[in-house]
DNA sequence: TCTGATCGCGCG
DNA sequence: AAAGCGCGCGATCAGA
């Protein structure tokens, strides 16, 4: 059963939609006032737990969350056309040619806004009405049903579906974020808050140093040119200005330096003015943007939620008589790599918890380091390097895995596309690259190789890293529909604490829980990595292991 | 004075 | 130790 909500010829109304598994409608089309929407798909969701279909969920579930509305499963439409505009397993079908642009992104429905915080994006403006979104719908249907892999396509698509629903209740739910702890540590590491524009006392002190040290009075450390003279003057013949690279040389200097840049980084992108902005309410709320990277992973808007420093973990919290279940997949990025090139030798190296070891045990003398540097190499492209010297050592150990990902490569430099397990496929490539391709190999060759040795490098990589944000998503999927069968809605109606994803990274979940849940919830994250795991390989040898730790603050886990 | 590119660095 | 993949963000810099 579908439902299809879209917006009526009145921009205040919605028309809702009920439909049969084959399209046809089993219910008139109803239409209904923006304030009256929450009630109806609550009552919509009870009676027939129906996959809503929508232009896209950013635009109807904030609403819907704020309403305290929940829905099971959704079609995001437009998750959906991206991935079917290059999926080259649904190429065939002239889903290309049919497909409708779907609107901007802009924002929630005004219903939402008007309980969203100040910080929201302007008003939302149009969407589309119900027979646009039906025809896209019956146009994505078919693309998938004459697809060479629509089950896989139908499992990828709705696995994402599930992930923007994901990405919009824990960017209503918020990271638990004590601010006190986080001004506490701001404090320690910079000392009290300047008032106005002005620099927090330990920089400046840090500054004056630098700029004694250097005998530049008037040096702005901020200022890479500036800084970049002020060294040469003092005899530092660095090539640049990077931390690890100032670090090789010994001048008084360089202790301030890399002291004021640490604090720097901390005072201007998680400092006093991250707190106002973002944290409200004892919440860290960041936007997520749901295949927001061309290889299926996500990205976030604001906030920078997927780069919080490991500094200020300390202050992420569980709440009282909550735990944090903090899970992560051990060596995901290699481990799909094995999967999918079915490599035998490199599964049974996996067999233990850590694969790294276990390929360092087979033919790196035990050398765990290496083997990672040797493994993560193959999958990046390297060449140069440590791990660039390794690659000889690592083909003759698993020929199967590293011919796979230099298939992916060569491909990619051939111009090819290439796609996940799943079937998400990389963008084409431009008209000019292609004639960059064919025109300057005679005047300027460099050029052209270079590109393509890049683009080999992207199309390597976006095998791995996508199927593993497949691998994730599906994770994530598995657990959600794991915890709301755990605690359905009908219970926390009333009150009853639940578990609620809160932060998810790549290959990292978080869970703030209820005391009484963890150990619950624990089965349920390593369970539902086993689904995931079935789910995109079936059964295979080799198990993707996940590291779960129970912790009261961000800062403990691992 | 505004805008887009670049640098440097945080995360996986 | 510092290269190979994917990002976001803030400050500076170059050019209009």
């Amino acid at each position: 059963m579908y439902a299809l909500l879209a917006h009526a010829p009145d921009g205040s109304a919605v028309s809702v939609q009920l439909l049969a598994p084959d399209g046809s409608p089993a219910a008139p089309a109803k239409t209904v006032a923006l304030n009256g929407l929450a009630d109806v798909v609550r009552v919509l969701e009870e009676r027939h737990r129906p996959r809503w279909v929508w232009d896209r969920a950013p635009h109807w579930y904030p609403g819907l969350l704020a309403a305290n509305v929940r829905v099971e499963r959704c079609h995001d439409l437009a998750l959906c056309q991206s991935i079917l505009l290059n999926a080259e397993s649904a190429a065939a079908g002239g889903y290309r040619q049919r497909a409708i642009p779907v609107p901007a992104d802009d924002g929630p429905l005004p219903a939402a806004q008007a309980q969203a915080s100040l910080f929201e994006r302007p008003p939302a403006g149009s969407g589309w009405d119900q027979a646009t979104t039906m025809t896209e719908l019956m146009s994505q249907m078919a693309a998938i049903a004459s697809s060479t892999h629509p089950a896989r396509l139908t499992l990828l698509l709705a696995a994402e579906s599930a992930c923007a629903l994901v990405a919009a209740e824990m960017q209503y739910e918020g990271i638990p974020w004590r601010e006190d702890l986080h001004r506490r540590l701001l404090n320690d590491l910079l000392g009290p808050e300047p008032a106005g524009h002005g620099r927090p006392a330990k920089m400046d002190a840090l500054a004056g140093a630098l700029r004694t040290a250097l005998d530049a009075p008037a040096l702005n450390p901020d200022s890479p040119q500036d800084l970049m003279r002020a060294l040469h003057r003092a005899g530092i013949e660095a090539k640049s200005t990077r931390s690890w690279e100032l670090a090789e040389f010994k001048h008084p200097a360089i202790e301030p330096l890399l002291a004021y840049r640490k604090l720097s980084r901390l005072f201007t992108t998680n400092g006093w003015a991250w707190l106002e902005q973002w944290v409200h309410d004892g919440r860290f709320h960041s936007e997520y943007v749901v295949g927001g990277v061309v290889s299926g992973r996500w990205a976030s808007r604001g906030g920078g939620a997927l780069q919080i420093p490991k500094q200020i973990r300390g202050a992420a919290c569980a709440e009282p008589g909550h735990k944090f279940i903090v899970a992560d997949a051990a060596q995901l990025e290699p481990r799909v790599l094995a999967a999918l090139a079915q490599d035998s030798a490199m599964a049974a190296a996996g067999r233990d918890k850590d694969l790294y070891a276990g390929i360092a045990a087979q033919g790196f003398g035990g050398e765990r380091a290496m083997a990672k540097v040797a493994l993560l190499g193959a999958i990046y492209g390297s060449t140069s390097g440590e791990s660039g010297r390794l690659m000889p050592q690592l083909t003759r150990m698993y020929p199967r895995a590293v011919g796979f990902v230099e298939d992916a490569a060569r491909a990619g430099e051939r111009g090819d596309t290439v796609s996940t397990r799943l079937g998400r496929s990389t963008p084409p490539v431009s008209p000019e690259w292609r004639e960059g391709q064919r025109s300057s190999s005679a005047e300027e060759p460099r050029r052209a190789e270079s590109a393509a040795r890049s683009r080999g490098r992207f199309t390597r990589n976006f095998v791995v890293q996508g199927t593993a944000a497949e691998w994730a998503c599906c994770w994530l999927a598995e657990l959600r529909r794991r915890l709301r069968a755990l605690v359905p809605d009908s219970g926390a109606a009333d009150g009853t604490p639940r578990p609620e994803l809160v932060f998810f990274l790549h290959d990292e979940v978080m869970v703030h829980c209820p005391d009484a849940l963890v150990d619950a919830v624990s089965d349920i994250v390593h369970e539902s990595s086993r689904a995931a795991t079935r789910l995109l390989f079936g059964d295979i040898p080799l198990e993707f292991p996940v590291n779960v730790t129970v912790v009261e603050s961000y800062a403990d886990a691992k």
